[in-house]
DNA sequence: TTCTTTAATCGTATATTTACGATGAACGAT
DNA sequence: ATCGTTCATCGTAAATATACGATTAAAGAA
């Protein structure tokens, strides 16, 4: 693991420090759980399971898709949202990489 | 993983978007790799292996500090860093579960 | 067509984050 | 006692995040 000098930071590093950004928030860390529990849902089952009005919880869902966390699948008025295993799958491969990199332990 | 209602989030979701936002800086992530490098060092030394100047890396280095991540031992007029593994493993800990809960595959 | 449902977006307010230079405090060395 | 080194903190500016209610858009149902 070579450390550069100066220069900019590395793009593993960026995609890796937005994957924790988008978990950076309690409301988004259990929309994750919800999806997985329901398989799939709408946008208005996750507003009744959280403290948030439905602007804020639309608001966390695109943030969520932004970083690739989540799919939404529009079919008609309603949005099928669901997680993306693909990109989850390598959070977790990174997150680990970064752990294993870093733990002495 | 039973889905509680619309009440308050879950002690153990707001410590992982704590940590989670502990990370969502390429500069603190790249810190814990410096810190895991050189084992221990100084302030002064991450500032010259960074693009940003000493009082932002200073920053960082408190919220890195804040939650738990790393150490900072006072020697003197230097302060000597290092990264916490007891942390650090736990939040490996805490975010391999989140992962294998969410993820499918 | 008109009404209802669903969810995104707009407008807005407040708080937090990120960044910098300048200053200050702590300590060792001279 | 003074100087240099090291790092935290202060003051500040700009950007981003979080939250809400109100509005808009899109589609199915009446």
């Amino acid at each position: 693991m070579a450390l550069s000098k100066k220069g900019e930071f590395k793009t593993d590093d960026i995609w890796l420090a937005d994957i924790a950004k988008a978990l950076s928030h309690p409301a988004r860390i259990k929309i994750l759980k919800i999806l997985t529990e329901m398989n799939v849902c709408m946008c208005g089952d996750i507003v009744e399971l959280l403290p948030l009005s439905q602007s804020t919880v639309s608001q966390h869902l695109k943030e969520l898709k932004r970083v690739g966390l989540i799919k939404g699948d529009i079919e008609g008025p309603k949005v099928c949202y669901c997680i993306n295993n693909q990109t989850l799958q390598k959070a977790k491969k990174e997150l680990d990489k970064l752990f294993n990199q870093v733990c002495t332990c």
